[in-house]
DNA sequence: TTGAAAGCGTTACCAA
DNA sequence: TTGGTAACGCTTTCAA
């Protein structure tokens, strides 16, 4: 009697109360068809009344698998885990696993105990059952690790040299060669600077290749430049003084994600120069934020909660064993026109 | 072997890999004294080489609790969960249980069936062993039904009609005092007005409490008014045109948080009305765009971090019963002065 | 229609 | 110093 009194109500008990055997309970809780109708109204009455809950540690050892599924989000850095990617990603991932009455866990935890990761030791406690993994660094072994063991996990974003794991994403290479013909074709901007992030993650190689594809596409004369940040407002605001700096006539910048917009704004409007007569600005993700700056952000809008949903549906389907073979799902984006990069033409 | 192959290690797949008893390779694991060093060499390199990972439902279901703990966000709706309020928090949970091993559960749902909310028949059914609450609603039954059960659970936030209860929290009526404080007497603004969150959050009541216990306190003559919102940024602009259209030579508005400041900043803008020289404006949280706006939001800086972190560290505490009796914690706060109240003077 | 018993993986107690 | 065994709560097979 520390803390909490423990009068953990179990089968037994109900059993008990009923009159009954433990197992006759447990059919009769699951619908079995050999129990009779007036039984079944017995333990249920009696269930409700004792307030019994069936043991999740009891039932996940019998089954041999724990009804949890673990999102894995990297390093334990605020940067990344507080970018709100991760919550509109768990929006999803929980509204799926609640329709499935499923609980979730979410790691973080790379720093490795006997060379395992925290979370690939949660997949193999059994903890959880499977995983939804957002790490988006190319370089994190651990995910390999985990694919190659064919623990049931699946990935959220693009792995290149892990074509047989399961994933869901957008296409960034697209999001990007649309948001930049917006600022060519749309707009007539010809001397641009990315504002990528760091290029160890898929998702900032992707967009930059947008980028660059586009413009090569585009048949027009086009100048640009990049400066690489970190997806952070700090690290947009001194790659825009970077680009500022060294591209005379510099006419947009197209950042690699929102926050680094919102820094690239700072820069730009602290050197008295407005957006966007003087310099157009992009951004991409669309979570939330980019309508509330003035002018309003124009971005990719990145459906990030039906990624979660999707990539939670999919992983149940795996451990169902209902999978197709290992799929790339891909989602589709929305280019968001607002007022940063001039007045909508076309 | 539908989906992965499940080949998991026991102990006593170690024990048969070693030529001892499954018991000894358990207490050779936990490094109990009574085992030879020499065994327990051999038992954990066997463990190592083949990958023995303890099973968690098995651990659960003989300890009678498992290692997780799980933070209840209230309601499904983005509005909340997306709040990055909650990402703050987590941060700092997850901080906490990571440095205990702990996994960590995220449930949202509070869709009940059987009358008992999900998040309760997490922790009734072991899958958590305790809870950190983060729902703010006053009217939340579920909440009084946990803290009535003696379920190990820390609150965050102020619940004024569960004093028994852990929590952890930070003095909000103090720190709405200090922001009033701050318009009226640096800046000797005396109409004001309040835009307050849903008054069935004891947050929003205590802000709104602040406010006007500070101006009562003044010694000043000032006019106040109150416009209700529900902390979105939406309903901050909704509520910002009520207040202008209300009260003639307002000069101040002290919003309930940054999101509603933000809504009630693009009203203010779009009438045409300077911030700060025609209108002061003042937010609460602080969780990081406030100060992306021009001008800055001068506000309250919320540590929902640490509040996270701390909350986790009590529920530890409480669940080893080794916690002093239920304590309510109040951290401190911080005034952060920008520029939407005008120049700084004092 | 129901009861008894086995076994999932772990740990702790009691023998040896 | 160690091994066998029981028990945690649950489901399921086998026996009645």
């Amino acid at each position: 009697m520390t803390a909490a009194k423990r009068a953990n109500v179990t089968l037994k008990d109900v059993a008990t109360a009923v009159g009954i055997s433990q197992s006759a309970v447990s059919m009769a809780l699951s619908d079995h068809p050999r129990i009779s109708e007036t039984t079944k109204e017995a333990v249920r009455a009696a269930a409700a009344r004792l307030g019994y809950v069936p043991n999740s540690a009891g039932r996940a050892l019998r089954a041999g698998r724990s009804t949890s599924i673990a999102v894995v989000v990297p390093n334990t850095g605020q940067h990344v885990f507080g970018h709100p990617y991760f919550m509109h990603l768990l929006v999803g991932v929980t509204a799926e696993a609640n329709a499935r009455d499923a609980a979730l866990m979410v790691s973080t935890n790379p720093d490795e105990t006997h060379g395992v990761a925290a979370y690939e030791r949660v997949l193999r406690s059994q903890a959880a059952s499977g995983a939804i993994i957002a790490s988006a660094s190319i370089s994190d072994r651990n995910v390999n690790r985990m694919v190659e063991a064919a623990l049931p996990v699946v990935l959220v974003g693009r792995f290149v040299h892990l074509p047989h794991a399961a994933s869901v994403g957008i296409d960034e290479i697209a999001g990007a060669a649309a948001i930049t013909r917006h600022l060519v074709e749309d707009h007539g901007l010809t001397r641009i600077a990315h504002i990528s992030g760091p290029l160890d993650h898929q998702t900032a190689v992707d967009r930059y290749e947008g980028f660059r594809g586009a413009l090569a596409a585009s048949g027009r004369p086009c100048t640009h430049t990049l400066a690489v940040g970190d997806f952070s407002e700090e690290s947009g605001r001194a790659a825009a003084r970077q680009v500022l700096d060294s591209m005379t006539d510099l006419q947009a910048i197209f950042a690699a994600n929102d926050e680094m917009a919102y820094g690239a704004m700072l820069e730009i409007r602290s050197r008295g120069l407005r957006i966007p007569e003087d310099i157009a600005l992009a951004g991409y993700d669309d979570f939330g934020v980019s309508r509330l700056t003035t002018p309003g952000i124009t971005t990719i809008h990145v459906p990030a909660e039906a990624l979660g949903r999707k990539a939670a549906d999919i992983l149940f389907d795996l451990l169902d064993g209902t999978a197709p073979d290992p799929v790339h799902t891909v989602l589709p984006f929305d280019l968001v026109i607002r007022e940063s990069c001039g007045p909508h033409s076309g």
